[in-house]
DNA sequence: GCTGGCGCATTGTTCAACAATCACTTGCAA
DNA sequence: TTGCAAGTGATTGTTGAACAATGCGCCAGC
């Protein structure tokens, strides 16, 4: 009976592990709107899998900060305050900047980074921004993943998750992401001529900025 | 039937977030054997509660690391292996040396550092190498606390967590934890004195230390 | 207009059932 | 005895329904 149209594939794994990808996905996407509630009843109905399915799929994506619990009030889809902004910048400089900094110039994560900025020139190019904001963030993950450490790299994941739905608040996409493709291109040029520590610093300053633009325009519309 | 001796309270919550509790707890006192299988149906019953809320609480410990899942299999207690002890070594040193370098001598956090040092110097003195371990662990969460991010101080605590489980495969607990009494106390000395890069690089020097000594017993022990 | 209580919808938790998958044992043949 | 194969039992994966508990909104009454 179960006719999973959209997720042909992902049979591999359990359910509720191909369910919350696809959540993922629609928060990401900004299919569902930040705040909205997620009703039990209707969701699992709408996605055909039980109520308690739905629950262990909840649990997954609450623990990475997509959505959030209330007790008795159920859940609904998170809404980044400015406090969490800040915070997750925090956490990138520290873990990128010194993953960066840290990096053997040859590592094979050379080429996700390449990979990423590639597909951002020409995504920028066709003007496609969220596949624009979809490859930088592959770019710092595999800057990340210079650290070759599992768990800073699954933590990243994580952020970056919950920095695209941020995200997904705003409009303004172009200005948000357009002035990093060439950053990330010099970044990854510096990286392979063995030069980390500038490197790393020239990476501080772009978070730093990065952190400031999407603050203002947080600021401007959130508010 | 179940006597909560050190979580009496925990009503405010879920059901399936205070048993998650009762069972890291369990899990970091060695309560629960490293590897070993926990059918979903036995511990439901000897837990009092359903299968359906048992699958919530395991699937919240499997994101921290301290329950593993087989497909079709189960859950059991993780092993951490070598790869996981130097992973979570290597992440520790990035966060805590860089929050300890960075920071501010006269944070709120130097109060929980000194609580914990004192507690450890207590501990060593009645030779109850558990709550050293304990204590030892406040403290560095308490160097974490210093950086001010909510995501970098849950991040510790799952580290921690796991680092106590694997620690729990180990017997000597006094090799591994008393060295640290008189080393935290002097780290604390030297945040108060402002010198944090000084202190940093001492940390960071402890923190290889202290891998170096538990890979020595893991590979002994666990080889 | 405000307050108090009632009904209703939703969540929290449990139970029972069945399909899918894996482990183990038994039986058979070489 | 050893190796292989099929059957059998046990466990997990998932579902559906049920009921208590909690919070929300509505309406009556003052």
């Amino acid at each position: 009976m179960p006719m999973h149209p959209a997720s042909s594939r992902s049979e591999s794994t359990s359910l509720s592990d191909a369910v919350a990808d696809r959540i993922r996905q629609q928060l990401i996407h900004g299919e569902l709107r930040a705040g909205q509630r997620l009703s039990e009843a209707a969701l699992s109905q709408q996605l055909d899998i039980s109520r308690n399915t739905l629950r262990e799929v909840f649990r997954t994506l609450i623990k990475e900060g997509l959505l959030r619990h209330e007790p008795n009030r159920g859940v609904s889809v998170a809404t980044p305050s400015i406090a969490d902004i800040i915070d997750i910048y925090r956490v990138r400089r520290l873990i990128e900047c010194q993953s960066l900094e840290k990096a053997w110039p040859l590592h094979p994560a050379h080429k996700q980074m390449r990979l990423a900025v590639e597909e951002a020139q020409a995504a920028r190019q066709a003007r496609d921004w969220r596949t624009v904001g979809s490859a930088n963030m592959a770019f710092h993950a595999g800057i990340v993943a210079l650290s070759d450490s599992e768990r800073l790299s699954t933590m990243f994941a994580h952020l970056a998750a919950e920095l695209r739905l941020a995200f997904g608040m705003l409009d303004d996409p172009e200005y948000l992401h357009a002035p990093f493709v060439d950053h990330n291109a010099r970044l990854l040029q510096m990286l392979m001529e063995g030069q980390t520590p500038e490197a790393a610093r020239e990476l501080e300053a772009y978070l730093v900025q990065s952190e400031r633009m999407v603050l203002a325009v947080y600021a401007r519309q959130v508010a």
